[in-house]
DNA sequence: ACACAGTTTAGATTAATTCTAAACTATTGA
DNA sequence: TCAATAGTTTAGAATTAATCTAAACTGTGT
């Protein structure tokens, strides 16, 4: 029974990372991890700790999703030009991106099967593959 | 023998496309398809243009590339936040990312195999699927 | 040539993100 | 326990890519 002290989960996490686990870190690791997979911008994070009256500014929600990031907590997802989302899910899988909605939504690595991948090129190598499949309202 | 006057091709395919063929359209035209294939940003066929003393502003160089995109001339390919990237090679095909020097180099769409792919959600239909192979330079 | 719709442009504006340097805080060692 | 210190946070300025605006300009059809 370990699990029992509020957040120690969180704090085990950001240890490891080589994190302080400061109360900001906390708080939006709260944030990210708390609940099921998540997608979100730096803005939407910020807006969400906000709402929960935790006090942390937008740089440090910058800094702290890079930091996240660089540690492998997070993934980066680059759909639109001029935003992007931090995905909370970084075991192997792709995107759905609704375009009208700016939304994302896991496709588990599973679902898609890729049965030939080019080589990467002379001196290079591979550190990610992304699929994103871009999807919109259907017109009826 | 229609191909003798200088840009003519260029001219046709800006008034197949309903855009006017003015001096500005065509020196963009020129500097994007005269060439192979090729994945430009709006500020390098900007200095492109300057180099060459076309004179064009960035306001054009933006609104000519939407133009063109729209119009399915050009692709656009989102691979890092805040900066995008047009791609002449309209037809079906993917990229390699090189993440250190943010270039791009198409995959022929034939190179790629992929054999299953989840159905669009509940009322959205697939309008692109993106394939971005992320490369860097080997470590020794 | 004329008129008009379509284009171009400089410069202001926006949006997302990064930078800066000063204030703050967790951790370490005495 | 208490500095000293290294790591963090922050407000606000700065940067960057991209978009907007409204005035000047230019193809096109008559």
């Amino acid at each position: 029974m370990d699990k029992q002290r509020p957040y120690s989960a969180h704090i085990d996490r950001l240890k490891q990372a080589g994190l302080r686990p400061t109360k900001q870190r906390l708080a939006l690791a709260r944030l990210l991890f708390g609940a099921g997979d998540c997608h979100m911008t730096a803005e939407q994070l910020h807006l969400s700790a906000m709402d929960q009256n935790v006090g942390v500014s937008l740089a440090t929600v910058y800094n702290t999703l890079h930091q996240f990031t660089e540690a492998g907590l997070l993934r980066e997802v680059v759909v639109e030009s001029g935003r992007s989302y931090f995905d909370t899910n970084t075991s192997d899988h792709h995107h759905f991106f609704f375009e009208g909605k700016g939304e994302l939504k896991d496709i588990p690595g599973d679902a898609v099967e890729i049965t030939a991948l080019p080589d990467a090129p002379e001196g290079t190598e591979v550190r990610q593959v992304d699929i994103i499949i871009r999807v919109a309202d259907r017109k009826s």
